[in-house]
RNA sequence: GCCCGAGUGGCGGAAUCGGCAGACGCACAGGACUUAAAAUCCUGCGGUGGCAACACCGUAUCGGUUCAAGUCCGAUCUCGGGCACCA
């Protein structure tokens, strides 16, 4: 054996080998790193991890989390002999580390470059395994250039669309950020409140795959959670849109319901202030009236109050509920009434969402209630309640020949009537939007595309691609919302590949999220120059199992979905859903100080634990194996330095006791029946992720055989053999020392995960509880060959109730006998 | 406001199907070893009463179903998360 494990017990002089993590994890760590499995016929295995942000501010323990996660799932399926991938890769376009450039005054691609570097050595330092030959990043041209290529195929397809329109603008970035980016109408990276701002932006249509990017959700193992606020996200609602004929203006208004029920109580219009018939604003003057459908009186008033509504905030417009409006002057017909109704705007409407227009029922609608009450408009009820408002279903009233009829039923009925009158029909609306593609910022993938005077907009050839991005000094944003990459002459002139006339790049770049929504695809055949993957790669796709963070339920998940399906449909893979089955690890929280909340770890609020010097004390098993024994891996935990001696205290015990074993042949059916006992829960307790209960599983097992070698004199090598590769997973370094202890020869991942023996796993006693009206009065054990009626002769003799009168006589096998008197 | 989750000792948490609540670990207390400390080992550790055997209470609160409820049903409270004028 080796020297280095020998130490001097300072207690007792003697020599013994004591566990030493710094010596042991020396010694295996560059065996991990180097490990080569046979591939060879085994069944694929696909095991993601989100692909890491890398911040100069490097990993702490709150990201290891799904790092041992998912190295635990990878070793374990590797030996249940599965071909097993397990690549890693780096997500580094981006505002983080542009912002962070600009502070540091460090180029972007130097910051990204030194990030890398630092994380992959964390990453190894953990003792994951990772297929690092499977390495990619988002930044490198040889990788960009396929997400541009798959840019132009959706351009190509009608899916990228150029439109001008108000986005939410970020004062402080100096960025458009996507509805998806902006909370409450706050910049989600720097807080500051966003306001509109009238620009020119690339756009994707993934509303074009709603329907698809709902129904793709159920079959998916995914978290109930995640499923859910993905199909919220995309937001499916089924009703009706009707047409309102405009009195005079032989114009018509369309309108988006829900509750084509209530349309008897319809007693305005809403339109949007940017509704179509009337947002061109710019052009109005009193000569062109006759164009719109506002009433020359209302003309001016009604132009202040859309101005005024294009000019507020996103904050603004959301914070202050107050229902405001102004009225065209113009009326609509009622279909079902016949009544006149008045047309009015309200910059509640959203113009983006439904046909940007409403038919108001104020009786049974929270806001349209409350509008109609500012205004004084009118309030029909048609819904019976006893409520003033009442926004349920219901019995219909004041609606002629629906009335008594059910919503159900009525909205049904009514549909019909519409339908034959040709001025309505069953509609379904989404409340995903399209998605905000470009960005004017310098660190990500410039768009392909080459606007020419003669021949509009041309994308860049493919043989051309990848189109890269020119390394610069000054790549701060402008105050004008233009790309710094618009100040570069040399990379903004160049020639129209149709005409070969002088031409102008496009100058936009892709948001961060265009390359993590396909790099799964990408891991398998990485190095490819010439597609994006080859057939053969396809074999290990889609993947088995993606681990990451909840953060990432709607925008990432969403967008990578999106971007399978639209693949799918060209041809260039096989499966329409990227992730089978998705874990999302809780995070690691720790007290700023004691008397605060725990938070989530953070180089702002000073509370992170340092890997590194935990490491150094206690070792990478320890450290692996509390991060999954603090809690439910889905579930958020609190660190807490004390708990975690506890497991380095187990390692200590585990090593000595197989140390101590090791040469022992005592074998007996006791040590037999635990040990199969323990593969079975071990087993069935990793299959459910419950990685918790995984670990204290290997506390109580070894406590026990530690009490069974006291009274036998030892144990058994099977057994330990056992033992060590069951806990390889969990701790490699220790587990691989003592494989080898064990005399072992080969490394311990060639080896197979143990198989249990059910018969062996039965017990011929056992312990049941005998109970008195339901109340626990003694505990006995009993042979489980044993028949009901024998086991309740003795439960009652046992109970000294043998000769009373019982009501109910209950027994559960192998748990409990309950006797009701 | 709407929609999801979750409430178990001093703490983290455990408890397949409704079947012995508190596994495992931390902290704490007592003991052994030691000149002493650390480490290690042993014992105890939900509450109340009792010398004890034991009894009663106990899984946020109230009520229900059941031989049996942390687990199922109804209401309430608290905390966490998502969405938020989507008609």
């Amino acid at each position: 054996m080796v020297e280095y494990m020998q130490f001097t017990n300072e207690m007792s002089g003697k020599m013994e080998k004591i566990y030493n993590h710094i010596a042991i994890e020396k010694k295996w760590k560059q065996n991990f790193e180097n490990i080569k499995i046979n591939k060879d016929g085994k069944p694929k295995y696909y095991c993601l991890d989100m692909f890491p942000y890398p911040s100069a501010s490097g990993l702490h323990v709150g990201h290891w989390r799904g790092y041992v996660f998912s190295d635990v799932i990878s070793r374990y399926k590797m030996l249940l002999g599965y071909n097993v991938l397990h690549p890693m890769g780096f997500d580094a376009f981006g505002l983080p580390t542009e912002n962070f450039a600009i502070k540091q005054k460090i180029h972007p691609e130097d910051v990204t470059k030194n990030a890398i570097k630092n994380y992959k050595r964390q990453l190894k330092d953990i003792g994951a395994i990772y297929n690092w030959e499977n390495e990619l990043s988002t930044t490198n041209p040889d990788y960009y250039k396929w997400t541009q290529w798959i840019f132009l195929k959706m351009f190509e397809a009608g899916l990228a669309y150029e439109k001008e329109m108000p986005l939410n603008w970020c004062p402080s970035c100096k960025i458009v950020k996507s509805n998806e980016e902006v909370k409450d109408g706050i910049c989600d990276r720097c807080n500051s409140i966003t306001t509109k701002k009238m620009l020119r932006q690339w756009m994707l249509k993934i509303t074009n795959y709603s329907e698809r990017l709902l129904t793709g959700l159920e079959d998916l193992n995914w978290p109930y959670k995640v499923k859910k606020m993905q199909s919220d996200w995309i937001g499916k609602s089924y009703g009706a849109s009707i047409q309102f004929e405009i009195l005079d203006k032989n114009k018509k208004i369309e309108v988006y319901t829900t509750r084509p029920d209530t349309i008897f109580g319809a007693t305005f219009i809403l339109l949007s202030p940017e509704h179509p018939l009337i947002s061109d604003i710019s052009d109005w003057d009193n000569s062109k009236v006759s164009k719109h459908i506002v009433s020359l009186e209302r003309l001016q008033e009604v132009k202040e109050y859309i101005e005024k509504s294009m000019r507020k905030s996103t904050i603004d417009r959301m914070s202050s509920k107050d229902k405001t409006g102004v009225f065209t002057g113009l009326y609509c017909l009622n279909p079902l009434t016949n009544k006149k109704i008045p047309v009015w705007i309200s910059d509640y409407v959203l113009s983006d969402y439904g046909t940007g227009a409403i038919m108001a029922v104020p009786a049974h609608d929270e806001r349209d209630n409350e509008f109609a009450k500012n205004m004084g408009l009118e309030i029909i009820k048609v819904i019976e309640s006893e409520d003033e408002l009442y926004t349920g279903y219901g019995n219909l009233i004041n609606s002629n020949e629906f009335n008594g009829q059910t919503s159900k039923e009525a909205t049904e009925n009514i549909l019909n009537l519409l339908e034959q009158k040709k001025i309505g029909r069953k509609q379904t609306n989404y409340k995903l939007r399209d998605w905000v593609f470009s960005r004017q910022r310098y660190w990500g993938e410039p768009i392909p595309l080459i606007h020419c005077e003669n021949c509009g907009i041309v994308p860049v050839r493919i043989e051309d691609l990848p189109v890269t991005l020119p390394k610069i000094d000054s790549y701060l944003p402008t105050d004008t919302g233009e790309s710094p990459l618009a100040s570069i002459e040399s990379f903004v002139n160049c020639k129209c590949p149709k005409c070969e006339k002088s031409a102008k790049r496009e100058t936009n770049t892709m948001p961060q999220w265009a390359g993590s929504s396909w790099y799964f695809l990408r891991y398998p055949d990485s190095k490819n120059e010439k597609e994006l993957l080859s057939k053969e790669a396809l074999e290990n796709l889609p993947v088995d199992m993606y681990v990451g963070g909840i953060e990432h339920a709607v925008l990432h998940l969403l967008y990578a979905r999106f971007y399978t399906k639209f693949l799918y449909d060209i041809g260039v893979i096989n499966f329409e859903e990227p992730f089978t089955e998705l874990f999302n690890q809780g995070m690691v929280l720790k007290r700023p100080s004691e008397n605060e909340k725990p938070q989530k770890m953070s180089k702002s609020q000073g509370n992170i634990v340092n890997p590194d010097e935990v490491i150094e004390k206690y070792g990478r098993d320890t450290l692996r194996m509390y991060i999954l024994f603090m809690g439910p891996a889905e579930i958020d935990v609190e660190w807490d330095d004390s708990s975690i001696e506890g497991v380095f205290r187990y390692i200590n015990k585990l090593y000595k006791l197989v140390i101590e074993n090791k040469d022992k042949n005592i074998h007996h059916n006791d040590l037999e029946f635990l040990q199969h006992k323990f593969i079975e829960e071990i087993t069935n307790r990793i299959e459910n992720f419950s990685f918790n209960t995984v670990i204290s599983g290997f506390m109580e097992y070894t406590n026990k055989i530690s009490a069974k070698a006291k009274e036998l004199g030892g144990l058994n090598k099977d057994l330990l053999n056992t033992m060590v590769l069951l806990i390889s997973p969990f701790a490699p370094f220790v587990a691989s020392e003592l494989w080898q202890e064990l005399g072992n020869t080969n490394n311990i991942f060639e080896e197979n995960w143990p198989k249990f023996d059910i018969e062996k796993t039965r017990e011929n006693t056992v312990e049941i509880a005998l109970q008195i009206n339901g109340k626990v009065k003694k505990k006995i054990n009993i042979s489980t060959s044993d028949s009901k009626d024998i086991i309740i002769k003795l439960a009652k003799k046992e109970l000294g109730i043998e000769n009373e009168n019982t009501k109910k006589e209950v027994y559960v096998p192998n748990r409990i006998v309950n006797i009701v008197l």
